[in-house]
RNA sequence: CGGGGAGUGGCUCAGCCUGGUAGAGCACCUGGUUCGGGACCAGGGGGUCGGAGGUUCAAAUCCUCUCUCCCCGACCA
């Protein structure tokens, strides 16, 4: 009987699990305890003044450590909600792991909550390796953040509360600010860098859209770690080490994952890298080269366009103007004038509010009119765009501010003849050209007039701007910009980012007045990087990536279940009795096994077990007569018999050969 | 913030137009028959019809306001 307890693993489940319920363990009659569980394994019974185990007046009653779905609350449904769209929110929701309380707002059940905690435990883990673990606040002082300047820059994105005495607050959706103010009055040498420090932390986020169930939520725990280091190449270090590290976790997670080169958003900061998980749920569109490794974020990808056939000039060769009734697309001047779209110029017309602070340290947005002309078949790119000038939002430009901005209305705008200001979001119109119009000649643009056109317009020699910038989307198909030896094609795909690190360099340290000393004594600023991983998006890429009509499957490192043993009719004393011996041996051997006892017919335990996300069966039925029981990989839906005795073993070995798979994938 | 849609039992929905005792399927409880891919029979419990106000003899239904949720957009001139 002994021999159902193979390794050393199976002990310590037990012993967390009695820890749990209150038992203080004596290390030395940890074996005795063991055997107890052996020889009654399914349900135990210790008593007050039990002689194994020291607890003062417990009247403990422990059932089985074993799993039972009888005794769980796996709410599972039938047919999800309406309000559930996506795959993911669909099979979570009909798996009985998660309920929705709010927009953007979720209650994490049973078998949600122990899957993010196997995929918090990989997190950490490897984490651990790297750096060490804090847990700061998630309510936060507004002092820290005026310091770094982002009361204001946070804008409605920041839940804002107020304390008894009227102090304000806010919840904390990131957590560089308190980092870099630890950093700031611990840290005096350059002795004691680097380091990094990370914790795993609810975050809140009043986004203003939330959707796709777990896609995009208001309240999501994240592992966020921020590094500090005594020059670049200290942080160059910092951030290669995470780069590592992350694709450990994302391959033990086993999700299909990709890194691209990434804009660095309200974060600030230079290098930035995301890890994507290709899903059509995605919100992120992601360009990559099949040929090389090239991959990239739309907001950051680029392109090597092939060179623009130029119009010869009519006339003198200047500025012409043409009437164009009627032509306000840019297809229909496009054929007006018998052109392709790229020799047409694009004006798109923004309002761009920039964030301020008062100065009475308040936040004072004032708004900005922009201009952005760019190819007739190129799109804007609005983080570009806002990246470029340092712009927080936008929205287009309404007829009054057409009249006021560009003298013209909707249809005919143009870059000819414009009054701008030298510096990006002044006073007066800010004008940017993409840079894809550098060099070009003969171009047809609108005139600021109702139905008129002008022609010949030169780049350069007929109107310039405030600046020059990339601001335009990539396109599919267009050149892989690694090298002119790459003749790769760009392709786009859509991802949802699981993780993102970046370089933030001096922004914080310097902003909130960190320093240490250098080795000659002299103050130095620590170069910071900042880090994050989303918890619940590991599992939500996880279900996107594999599921099909009857469910989903998870890899087996963080699926809550490595196993479910599916009992086809439990009236049947033998099939019963096969299945409990077979689940305890399972247990036994430190496999997390869930065996499914209730008294249902065989049918609605199948289409369970095929919804909730475990990734192997065992089906304890009709061939149990024959000492065998099936044994069924929930992604491949292949399905062999094994016998009785070499269960545990099979298991073992299949769960392996995932692991392996996954890593390959990885 | 703009546009669209939806709130009726735990889930999916009907009823609303044309006001008159609140319904169905699934789920749940009891009993029975069944038992390898969401069984069947019989009986049963459960609903302030999102909320407030109004019209009316009478409101799930008509009117006003409001809350919540979902989707699209915040876009090319």
């Amino acid at each position: 009987m002994t021999g159902f307890v193979q390794n050393w693993r199976s002990s310590s489940v037990v012993r967390s699990a009695l820890r749990a319920n209150g038992w203080k363990l004596r290390e030395h009659l940890e074996w005795n305890l063991i055997l107890v569980i052996v020889l009654r394994p399914w349900q135990i019974r210790l008593g007050k003044g039990c002689p194994w185990l020291g607890r003062a007046g417990g009247k403990a009653h422990l059932h089985s450590l074993m799993h039972r779905w009888s005794k769980l609350f796996i709410p599972t449904l039938r047919e999800a909600p309406t309000d559930a769209e996506v795959a993911s929110h669909k099979f979570l929701l009909r798996a009985g792991y998660i309920r929705q309380l709010g927009a953007g707002i979720y209650n994490y059940l049973f078998l949600g909550q122990r899957s993010l905690n196997k995929i918090i435990a990989i997190v950490r883990e490897e984490m651990d390796t790297i750096g060490q673990e804090f847990f700061l606040p998630a309510i936060l002082p507004k002092e820290p953040w005026v310091e770094s300047g982002r009361w204001s820059v946070m804008g409605d994105n920041m839940f804002r509360l107020k304390d008894r005495k009227g102090a304000e607050l806010c919840l904390g959706m990131t957590h560089e600010e308190i980092m870099t103010g630890i950093a700031r009055s611990e840290l005096r040498s350059y002795k004691q860098l680097p380091q990094i420090w990370y914790q795993i932390q609810t975050k809140f986020r009043d986004e203003p859209r939330p959707k796709g169930g777990l896609l995009r939520v208001r309240q999501f725990t994240m592992k966020d770690s921020y590094s500090f280091d005594i020059d670049k190449a200290g942080l160059d270090t910092s951030f290669d080490l995470h780069d590592a590290v992350y694709r450990r976790i994302f391959t033990r997670c086993g999700l299909n994952f990709v890194a691209v080169e990434a804009d660095s958003g309200a974060m600030g900061g230079s290098q930035s890298q995301e890890f994507m998980v290709y899903t059509d749920a995605g919100e992120d569109l992601i360009a990559s080269c099949p040929v090389c490794s090239y991959a990239a974020n739309l907001e950051k990808a680029t392109s090597r366009l092939e060179p623009a056939a130029e119009m010869e000039p009519t006339g003198d060769g200047k500025p012409e103007l043409v009437h164009t009734p009627g032509c306000a697309a840019i297809a229909d001047v496009a054929a007006f004038f018998k052109i392709s779209t790229a020799s047409d110029i694009k004006c798109v017309a923004y309002m761009v509010l920039k964030h301020g602070a008062s100065a009475k340290g308040g936040t004072k947005d004032t708004w900005h009119g922009v201009a952005a002309f760019l190819r007739g078949d190129h799109q804007v790119n609005e983080t570009k765009l806002l990246g470029a000038i340092g712009g927080a939002e936008l929205r287009t430009m309404g007829a009054e501010e057409l009249e006021q901005y560009m003298h013209g209305p909707a249809g005919y705008l143009g870059p000819v003849g414009l009054t701008y200001d030298d510096k990006p979001l002044g006073e007066g119109l800010t004008v940017i050209a993409d840079k894809s119009l550098e060099g070009r000649k003969n171009l047809v643009c609108g005139a600021n007039k109702v139905d008129y056109h002008l022609r010949n317009v030169t780049p350069g020699r007929d109107f310039t701007w405030t600046l020059s910038a990339d601001i335009r989307s990539v396109n599919e198909g267009e050149a892989c910009p690694t090298s002119k030896d790459c003749n790769g094609k760009l392709v786009v795909g859509k991802a949802v980012e699981v993780g993102h690190i970046f370089k933030l360099g001096y922004k914080y340290s310097e902003s909130m007045g960190a320093r240490v000393l250098d080795a000659n004594g002299k103050e130095v600023t620590p170069i910071m990087g900042s880090y994050g991983i989303g918890i619940e998006r590991i599992l939500t890429a996880a279900v996107e990536q594999s599921n099909d009509a009857n469910g989903f499957w998870l890899p087996e490192s963080i699926a809550p279940f490595t196993v479910v043993v599916t009992v086809t009719n439990i009236a049947d004393s033998l099939l019963r009795e096969t299945s409990e011996k077979l689940a305890a041996e399972l247990d036994a051997a430190g496999i997390d096994v869930l065996l499914d006892d209730r008294d249902e017919r065989a049918g609605v335990k199948f289409k369970d077990a095929d919804l909730v996300g475990i990734p192997f069966r065992i089906t304890v039925g009709k061939t149990v007569a024959q000492g065998k029981v099936e044994f069924v990989t929930r992604g491949t839906g292949g399905k062999h018999e094994v016998a009785l005795g070499e269960v545990v073993a099979h298991l073992k070995s299949q769960v392996q050969e995932d692991v392996l798979l996954t890593e390959a994938a990885g």
